[in-house]
DNA sequence: ATTATCTATAGATCTATAGATAATGC
DNA sequence: ATTATCTATAGATCTATAGATAATGC
């Protein structure tokens, strides 16, 4: 079963291991490649020979490469989705909480980088995500707003924190961590004109974004 | 001189105009087609089409796609540059200064919503872009920060304001104000789910930003 | 018998240009 | 004589599929 292709194409990484098969071959070229490139610059036949594949088999198991790209990222939101609900300590105080809240953020961006460019580049390119969105996320995100909004109206009442609109805290919280990922080629060039180190400036602006939204807070 | 196609067809808008040529009228609707697709998903047909003009016109002037736009590109960027350099008044106290920035920053936004997108995405999907960022813009950032990092010193010293790192402040700044437009299409979904006012959440939002620069700069 | 893989190519799409034709300036 | 515009098409690229061939499961 194994063709020659495979073994001929040095850039194949994603066939070695011959324990796992086509279609996951596939699906995890394609994730590399639509992340790296988005889809419009992604090509099918690349993502084949990724996966050190024969190019028709991805049709063969995808049928489209839109197809393709959905499965991917559906994958990807329900990455992001899964991630949060479940982590917040419901027990803490809530500025405690939300410092939580804030570095398990930056830490899951850590590990996926290239993941908020990809979501919005979707989102702006492609209207009909659009709608997915409105059906789905819109909702969802409508539900933990009315949720943080009583959190925060308990604790202005005890005047733990000063008043904040339930979607600017959130839409502060997300730009600030949001954005050193969108922007990390131009903050890679600019840390090291300056000598610094990128990791351990990502450890700093953690910190920094912690402490930008606790003194917002501060009454 | 004025040919039938450009009577005949309806989506024409940049042509109708008589007084622009025809290098100008690609220009500006290359300049809408790339803003509004990005370069991948932009046709040099359509353009054409949307210009009012042959599509053959399109290379006699600019040669090619790449050519049109980085010429895009390369005017977008100065009008970035160029909208901050001036503006400042020396004179004013730091954090009146610095709230003016914010302000001016999020107005300037609010008038070029696609430019982040734009500008961010050509970062990320081409290379040859950094190269150029690194020889150019990475010097003349740099220079700005070690102004503001002076700056700072003289407010710390006062007892004005508390430290912060020159880089951290100009991320937190374009950070908060950013995020909005490069996300706009859910933020948009998501003010109109809430029943809110988008032009109206742009404003709140932006003193929302303000704010939380001030209350970082608190001692 | 069904499922997986390969070869070969259709068909669509897009950029770009060659060469003819028309308009303009001198 | 030079510049601008149009027609027509080359040539490259990419997605997708038809149909042949090989592997697998029962």
């Amino acid at each position: 079963m194994p063709r020659l292709t495979s073994l001929l194409n040095i850039d194949v990484i994603m066939k070695e291991k011959e324990d796992i098969n086509t279609e996951q071959s596939i699906m995890a070229a394609a994730e590399k490649e639509f992340l790296d490139k988005g889809f419009a610059l992604t090509k099918t036949t690349d993502i084949a020979k990724l996966a050190g594949v024969n190019h028709a088999m991805l049709h063969y198991y995808f049928r489209t490469k839109e197809n393709l790209f959905n499965k991917v990222f559906q994958k990807k939101v329900s990455i992001i989705t899964n991630s949060f609900i479940s982590k917040v300590q419901k027990d803490l105080p809530f500025t405690e909480k939300v410092s939580f809240i804030i570095e398990e953020h930056f830490n899951f961006l850590v590990s996926n980088p290239k993941l908020p460019f990809f979501i919005l580049n979707e989102f702006i390119t492609n209207k009909s995500r659009l709608i997915w969105f409105r059906n789905l996320a819109a909702p969802a995100i409508g539900a933990i707003i009315n949720e943080l909004k009583a959190d925060i109206d308990v604790e202005v009442e005890k005047g733990t924190i000063c008043p904040i609109d339930p979607v600017n805290l959130i839409m502060d919280i997300v730009s600030l961590n949001v954005f050193v990922f969108v922007a990390h080629p131009l903050i890679k060039e600019v840390a090291s004109y300056l000598n610094r180190d990128y990791k351990l400036f990502l450890e700093q602006k953690k910190a920094e974004n912690v402490l930008v939204i606790l003194k917002r807070l501060q009454v």
